[in-house]
DNA sequence: GATGAATGAGGTTTCATTCAT
DNA sequence: CATGAATGAAACCTCATTCAT
């Protein structure tokens, strides 16, 4: 396999125009999270990334397209990563319940998964398309996963399931009780890994007392 | 009952003073519940309410101080009778959880709560203690009366609930189910009256299994 | 002497009006000799007079006008006062001039005299007529005073002055050495009584000096 | 010698910066000089150096640090330079001392110095550095060198003279008798040459009597 | 005559975007 | 392609002035 010089000049100077637009998206990370869409400056961004204002321009046409590129890419990045909660499986129907609540929760009560939540629904209205791909890639990326573990059980007569996807949502709406939604709130609540536990156990509990087979 | 002249002239100009400051937040409630804090402006406000740029300097200190007189005020009216679901009471338990869950999730999906959510969330960083009003006005209103009516089928006998509260958190949670969630999102769903009354039957009727007395 | 009913009211009134007049002027006074024509602003002025904005317009046609009058009125009060700076004939002509020198430095150094130098500077090219009234009403005062002074020992044989009022302008600007132009300049000087009696002392002696007889 | 490309890019770009710089100062003098700080519109001095506002701001933090730019720049070139009156040494004394309070007065009177003047007295409360700044470059320059000279006509036995520097304050003084101070209150005298240099001789002849040795 | 709310022009400053170098 | 100065629209806010009460 070889290479001109000229290919391989292209091609290094194609790396470095790739890590640019990464260092861009790290800066525009860093505060579009932390201000919001408009509260966002694109000099901020520029000074937080390292780079001139007019680079920002060569990677990106806008600052609605920067947006656009920094929320997908974190979609397809560490917003799924983030939901990928089922490393093991659980030889027991309960004990998994509890510990894939447990696992939601803290990663629900995360600064970066709390400020992406909060930005995404602030800007629904006006990036709608943005929304759905953080939906895809968060919430119903576990969705898939967890329905299909829910119906395992139910194929193996622990569980009940009608509808496997909703109780999934029931399950998903069940984990964002108390600790969840008062971190949203900005409002004081014990975050410890002993009190998510706790919710962790009463949520793995009551979604078994509902679905349980008789 | 007399009335000198000079308190009628002071009382018609207060009550015109007071009508001029209600203008302001009508327009203001419009502008910020559509664009946001940041994406709001003193503008449009004026533009929209009627009045000059300088007239909501003379009613309001500032842009925060208009948006905190505008959350609170939202907080200690429309919120507040809003999440008032509690109208007649249930002769029955299920049903009145059925009921309860309708009439939430019709209030929760309902545009103008869907805003309210989405700048609390939003500005939750900068303002907490807008945040924690709307908390106290909306969910914790309904939350106290909702563990108090739980607690009396506990006493009958029907319920068996250790934590009233944190049981109400649940059904607040599972209220919060697929269509209240999608909406949140920007996300097509069916919003029709028969699809909340699914989604609330389903919804008493998990809560009923969790916590109903064996 | 009479007066009728209605001849009493209107007095009142009269003295009323003249009051508040005053009552604005007070106000202006602290306000704009802080911080200059184009610092001060009516609403500043209206609070510090504790009285209406709209009353400010009530007796003074424009912010012009009301700095106007202020300063006129300044002038052929405050300054007119300060200026008078012979109460007794001195015995002799050498302590007459230091007493003389020092009690106008005194004046000179005082914040109001250094405030109102400040402000007639600074809009003499917009108000040149207020400045000129300053001139008549301060220094001009001093200069008629002084220079009628020093041509008494001129006669007497003391001194010999061909132009006296040029000796007094000659006299008004060695007062201005030193201290009264650092203070101009909010340079840190010392300005107690001491330094002051010993510049008025160097100051009477060295126009004592240009001017003796031989 | 050599030149790197980029140097040389960036060389003709700090050119270019400098020379925009240069172009808003100029603008920031005719507008601060005529109108006074307060008077002065950041909008105005756009148009006057022919730049947009964002311009103003990319050079200057805000309208503070422009005028604090403007202010040393002046006092470091113009003022400086203005107020270098010793160029050559005159043979004689009293002779010489003429020569200085004619150049002195004429700077005085002219209207640069006269709108220095103003502008530093006027804001000497809120900018107190700068009027320091002013008297270093201005007054003070000529007092050291002044002073100086006067200690050699001392040192020769011609004048007779304690405190060269006070001595240096006292001839400063006497030359802002009449036209000068009528100048500053912006009233009606007679600056021609020969008026100049009338007061100039009177001042310099007054100056050699207090001082002239016995 | 006194009040103070209303006005709208204009104040300082920020911002997304462009473009010459 | 990277840079960062330039732009001008628009942001928040202040001000002198007017006018209904």
């Amino acid at each position: 396999m070889t290479m001109t010089a000229e290919s391989a000049h292209s091609t290094a100077a194609a790396r470095a125009f790739s890590a640019k637009r990464e260092q861009i998206l790290e800066g525009a990370e860093a505060v579009f999270l932390e201000h919001g869409y408009e509260g966002a400056s694109m000099s901020q961004i520029a000074r937080k990334a390292g780079v001139s204002k007019g680079t920002l321009y060569n990677h990106f046409v806008s600052k609605d397209d920067l947006f656009h590129a920094l929320i997908t890419r974190l979609c397809s990045g560490k917003i799924a990563s983030m939901f990928q909660v089922f490393e093991k499986e659980e030889a027991e129907c309960l004990p998994g319940l509890i510990q894939v609540a447990e696992a939601l929760i803290k990663i629900l009560v995360s600064p970066p998964a709390l400020n992406m939540h909060r930005i995404i629904i602030a800007e629904a209205p006006k990036f709608p398309e943005l929304a759905n791909a953080f939906w895809q890639a968060g919430p119903d990326t576990l969705r898939r996963h967890l329905s299909k573990w829910l119906t395992q059980w139910h194929d193996a007569g622990v569980l009940h399931i009608a509808d496997p996807v909703f109780a999934t949502d029931q399950f998903l709406a069940l984990c964002q009780t108390r600790i969840v939604i008062f971190r949203r709130f900005e409002m004081p609540v014990d975050t410890s890994d002993a009190a998510i536990r706790e919710i962790a156990v009463i949520t793995g509990e009551a979604f078994y007392k509902i679905y349980r087979h008789h």
